[in-house]
DNA sequence: TCTATTTTTGCACACGTTTGTATTTCTGAT
DNA sequence: ATCAGAAATACAAACGTGTGCAAAAATAGA
């Protein structure tokens, strides 16, 4: 392996001092025509590659920007980041996707390691162990900006995009009341997380309204898996209180709900109703097909990364609206 | 926001040399256990973070790891990242995730930034479009080591994670031959990528043993969506060529299949044999349950970091030796 | 040709860290 | 009290790049 060319080599190599060399590469008209031509081409030739850690040493340009996500293979964040690293590079930064596991300890490791590195800015939804969000001010006391998108800290003045839970959750909630549905259960995950809290307020607040006497189920897990859902239908179905219909929080879920439902004779939407939160590819190919919940993940990415971009290019603008972008209910065959 | 604390700044602050203050934060045991004390709780009350560009600068300690896919949100690729990412975590490494976006030039642009930047390898599946393997070459030219897993270059000295196409389709397609299915399509992308020629020659490969005489139509396509699924199921089933079985690439475009298959009435399995390439989350709620050709992620992954890391480690063990690891047909109910 | 102006290049320092070597301080034995 | 040796610290240079300022070179005007 031999050594990496660097502007001195080049500047040795042309008899001219190295700051002109790097004036030349970054095409600053100071430096004459002739000679920035042949500093351009010595360094095609010898492939000469910027070390970005002397620049970002030097305190200039920065256009890395880190995105934490409790989960990448979890379909809703997987499209985010895809769509995120694709609006970013469009305007010239470079994504690095970061994973907590749905770990605290592992968001605050990742925090550092974007400290340490530098990034220009942070895009994250926290995890479900966070309840702290002194890592994130952290973060803001370094001056690196954060944007938070879906489940936010809401101690931090630090802008936010949220999706329209509670009062989607009401109408949906309401739809099932309306189709006749009266002893509807929810399954979701900790309320300490805004996303989980909101739904669990508009579900509430339909039931009251429409003053359900039924007692009505509230499953909180943390375990979005197939296998668990399979596990809550057979403990709802097993309990006196077996619900008529179900609103539930995760798509995984879901799936296990259906399958254990199939696997039992019991008959969707006739014995139970199901309304899923999240978005489902090829939705014709299950039967029953499943109302869902839809998220509306491109506006999500692109208004996260409109923020952060604000934000990173002139750090005066700290708008802490929140954005609410609606999600949509779209009915299908299970209720 | 207030600039960030240095070693200098802690080395003033405490009467002592910053040299000092280096060694103390990296435990050398040349520093008076005192001393040492005092700059640790100094720099943990003060919120001291490493700046790592200096570091690499200096050009000692590297822990960056790069994982290039071509699309984050398929389901075969954030199955490998997630599992990846939690891998290097455990062994104190940090993964950037990047995406080509199946295009050739951003994976260029991405080799670049992971050579600017100075990470310590590279973990990649290589774009659709990439057929020239230079890029990659640039990266070993500066010392940066890359490990390549499902779809690799194949003219580059490098190790490879390889699944084995060529048997499993080649016993796959026998598989429907017995079942006595003797149409059998094969729907699959570019051969010029490994992964589909393996399996374009494995199919091939049972058909001529077979003696089949049916004029087999092989359907080649880069656009892996659930839409153009149910158009190439259109296409064949309004030509002339009509298969009775197909073997199917991508899992995507199978539930297209599916979906049309559905709507025009043609029964699976009895009308249409289906095996498709990918693992099935939830494949009971699918009516009917879909054969499947699992691919071992969580092998594919490990094997990668591991060779990855050894490679990292002790440059001299280039051991260039593929690793072929299993899929597995699970035969469910489409065939 | 000489001066004034503009264009181009060179110089030197800074960013924060690490490390080989020199220097100081401490320890203990005589 | 003295000195050798060990322990602890200080010094200085280096990594590669960017930038304000000074110096030099080229150009123009008379």
């Amino acid at each position: 392996m031999k050594k990496r060319i660097t502007i001195k080599d080049i500047a040795r190599e042309l008899n001219i001092h190295h700051s002109t060399v790097s004036r030349a590469l970054r095409n600053d008209p100071r430096v004459n025509e002739k000679t920035r031509d042949l500093v351009l081409t010595y360094a095609q030739e010898h492939e000469y590659q910027t070390n970005m850690n002397a620049v970002q040493l030097r305190g200039t340009g920065n256009n890395a920007i880190a995105l934490i996500v409790p989960n990448i293979n979890h379909s809703f964040f997987s499209d985010i980041v895809s769509k995120l690293t694709n609006l970013a590079y469009e305007k010239g930064y470079v994504i690095s996707v970061f994973q907590s596991n749905e770990k605290y300890l592992q968001e605050k490791e990742i925090i550092n390691t974007i400290i340490q590195h530098n990034f220009a800015g942070v895009i994250v939804s926290i995890a479900k162990d966070t309840v702290n969000s002194d890592h994130f001010r952290l973060l803001q006391k370094f001056g690196i900006p954060v944007v938070f998108f879906d489940r936010v800290c809401e101690d931090i003045n630090s802008p936010k995009v949220l999706v329209n839970n509670f009062e989607i959750t009401l109408s949906a909630t309401e739809y099932l009341i309306n189709k006749n549905y009266k002893r509807i259960a929810h399954i979701t995950g900790a309320t300490e997380i805004n996303v989980f809290r909101d739904r669990h307020r508009g579900y509430i607040a339909a039931i009251q309204k429409h003053e359900l006497e039924y007692k009505y189920p509230i499953v909180v897990t943390d375990e979005f898996t197939v296998d668990h859902g399979k596990k809550i239908l057979s403990d709802l179905i097993d309990s006196q209180n077996t619900p008529d219909a179900i609103i539930c929080s995760s798509i995984y879920l879901t799936m296990g709900i259906l399958s254990e439902s199939r696997k039992r004779g019991i008959n969707i939407p006739a014995d139970l109703g199901l309304i899923t939160f999240g978005n489902i590819l090829a939705s014709e190919i299950i039967q029953p097909q499943i109302s869902s919940i839809e998220q509306p993940e491109t506006e999500i990415a692109e208004l996260s990364f409109e923020l952060l971009e604000n934000l990173i290019t002139d750090k005066s603008s700290l708008n802490n609206n929140d954005k609410v972008v609606k999600s949509q209910l779209i009915i299908r065959e299970s209720c």
